[in-house]
DNA sequence: CGGACAATTGAAGCCGGTCAAAACTGGTGG
DNA sequence: CCACCAGTTTTGACCGGCTTCAATTGTCCG
């Protein structure tokens, strides 16, 4: 069973980690921070490099992803606005274990190691808060790593396909929401061949369930990419 | 690349939660909660469910699994004595996202909510280490994430084994590591059928690196397995 | 307008899942 | 102590979903 649906739908919750938080926190952390402007596809930080600090997603979007000894590119997660990068490796006292790359041009604030645990050592709230967060990302992770586990290729890119428009929808309670990434991203999110992903996204399309352009994806038959996903298993629709 | 290696390595790391808190605070924990045995199969906590408190293990090996829809059931991770159980919903306030089962007899103690939520209000040293150790679970199931996508099942297979070489030692020196789980147990770790599993199983020991008994698994050529893992990528040795 | 990169389509083959059946194991009671 | 039974492990055969390789088409910018 899923324990977030829509998937993704835990972000917004997510993003409130700095919420609830005295102002004169938020200020510490975000004010002293230079914040810079990282263009798609330049790297904020790489696998195996030491941290020096969190960083706070001030706009725009990034993908967190793992590179194997083969060159495959594995996307574990992507952040949007209000998120922050970086604090497990920091929390953990251990180099990353995972690079982070701007998906769309970004603004990105830098806080240091010292500002970070500075604040999280005097403020119960945000070590509260954080370790709230903490046990969010796990729930919603266990659901990926499940899918990823025991679902076809299929079941999973309307998985993805339903949490990125979540991701992908800024707020905004439009309707159309384009889930802009490339194919290869889209393929190495689902853990398939981007080959393989252009087949069934144009089979998608030619169900209708689906709008595409050479670089987005919107949903517009929302029923019909849940029941691809296929959460409650295959059985005959209306029996138990 | 590999963030730990031997994987698994972390629970070592894991396993310190308590230490280094003053003992005053381990003895509230630990003293007040009943200690009950679960015996082999026998669950502890089932996803979905209310969490009234977080479990301690004094002795003994659980599961930490997902159900999907059809049936299937994916082990996510597998902990040992001194681990602690079903602090993730207890801090992000949701229900449990997995269930959780005694692989073997296992002595747990539990502690509940208000205790455990109680010394945490008051120990920023108990949360400064729950912050450390969510962390390093981080990367250690970030790992195990890039595996499942981008590795096929022999490869995944080898690495699992000298991940639960680890789980299994006991803090035992010994050599021979008996990894006692079922074929169906590991089978749904790696993530594959047990038929799958068994043929893999057998010509590991045909190429002599492990020995099987119809209930248990042992590494007798760790540098064998560690090469079907295939951390490296397939290259001609030697060359970059 | 051209050139580089991304997306798409086609064809071939294998990895791994599924179904079915046989062999084995451990535990139980006669 | 042995025969039996239920559950698990193992083996066999089949085939379909995906990956891979190769080639074509499409798209974006300088």
């Amino acid at each position: 069973m899923l324990t977030n649906f829509p998937p993704g739908n835990s972000r917004l919750k997510a993003k409130q980690l700095f919420e609830g938080l005295p102002p004169e926190e938020i200020n510490k952390l975000l004010s002293e921070g230079a914040t810079h402007v990282f263009r798609k596809g330049e790297i904020i930080f790489r696998e195996g490099g030491i941290p020096t600090g969190v960083f706070h997603i001030k706009s725009g979007k990034v993908k967190k992803y793992k590179t194997t000894a083969t060159g495959a590119e594995q996307i574990i997660y992507i952040c949007a606005e209000g998120e922050l990068l970086g604090y497990h490796a920091l929390l953990s006292e251990e180099r990353y274990s995972d690079s982070t790359a701007a998906l769309v041009t970004s603004e990105i604030t830098f806080i240091s190691k010292e500002t970070f645990l500075g604040v999280l050592s005097r403020s119960s709230a945000l070590s509260n808060r954080l370790l709230k967060l903490l046990g969010l990302e796990f729930s919603g992770f266990i659901d990926s790593f499940t899918n990823l586990a025991t679902k076809n290729v299929r079941e999973r890119l309307a998985f993805n396909l339903l949490m990125l428009e979540e991701k992908f929808r800024d707020g905004k309670k439009t309707d159309a929401v384009d889930i802009m990434l490339s194919r290869t991203d889209l393929a190495n999110m689902t853990g398939t061949a981007k080959e393989t992903l252009v087949r069934l996204l144009k089979e998608f399309k030619q169900k209708n369930l689906i709008q595409t352009t050479s670089n987005s994806v919107r949903i517009i038959d929302r029923e019909g990419v849940i029941a691809e996903a296929n959460f409650m298993g295959k059985q005959t629709p209306g029996k138990k």
